[in-house]
DNA sequence: GGAAAGATCCCT
DNA sequence: GGGATCTTTCCC
């Protein structure tokens, strides 16, 4: 568990053991810990995002595959994809064995390790990790990890909570084209969290 | 077997 | 605003 923070839950499975949009909210604040040789490197959760077996936006929608068989695993696994070619999204499996839902972490605030997440993005400060690509970039993460368990290895997931004054706000997913409606991405009030473009419209309510 | 789309990022 | 880059999935 994170040093000094008290949840609620005795373990991070039972945090995610739940369905997904209350499970979604209730990660932000937990800690992404990834061990390596040269030591620890671990960020602060600060977005993410739902995502249901009933939800056209899902990788989950149309039935199980497997690629995505562990989003239909039991609570508490890791589902690592490529997207665009170029990038590893970060998701979590929640909910019991057989239904295909999770949470994508888009976006988290570095706590240590910063030094050795800089040449691997050539970037800094906000750019390490204030996206989903990012964060997987920052931090090594590929789909070795995918399918394994989020409490034990060298990727792993440690409980924790917002602030006591932070507050969580809610918006419209990004990057999808299918039930863009529903406000099912969650976010604090934080630097980390990503930028997201701007529509057609011009606005995007947050 | 081929083609298209994709939960993004970065440079122009 | 568009290109990179490649896997998965879907439809011949």
């Amino acid at each position: 568990m994170a040093s000094g923070v008290e949840t609620g839950f005795e373990s991070v499975r039972d945090l995610l053991d739940r369905p997904v949009l209350e499970s979604a909210p209730d990660l932000l604040g937990s800690e992404l810990v990834r061990d390596e040789p040269e030591g620890e490197l671990r960020a602060r959760i600060v977005e993410t995002e739902a995502y249901r077996e009933d939800d056209p936006a899902s990788h989950t929608f149309s039935g199980e595959t497997d690629r995505t068989a562990p989003m239909f695993a039991s609570a508490g696994h890791w589902y690592i994809y490529l997207c665009y070619g170029v990038h590893w999204m970060i998701n979590v499996s929640c909910g019991p064995q057989g239904r295909g839902e999770g949470i994508l972490i888009r976006a988290a605030e570095p706590l240590a390790g910063e030094s050795r997440m800089v040449p691997r993005r050539g970037m800094e400060g906000l750019e390490l990790t204030n996206g989903p690509g990012k964060l997987a970039e920052a931090l090594d993460v590929d789909d070795r990890f995918s399918g394994r368990p989020v409490d034990s290895g060298c990727l792993r997931l440690e409980p924790g909570e917002p602030h006591e004054d932070e507050v969580i706000y809610r918006s419209p997913r990004v990057g999808i084209n299918e039930a863009t409606e529903r406000p099912w991405r969650f976010y604090l009030d934080n630097p980390y969290r990503s930028e997201v473009p701007q529509n057609e419209s011009g606005r995007r309510r947050d």
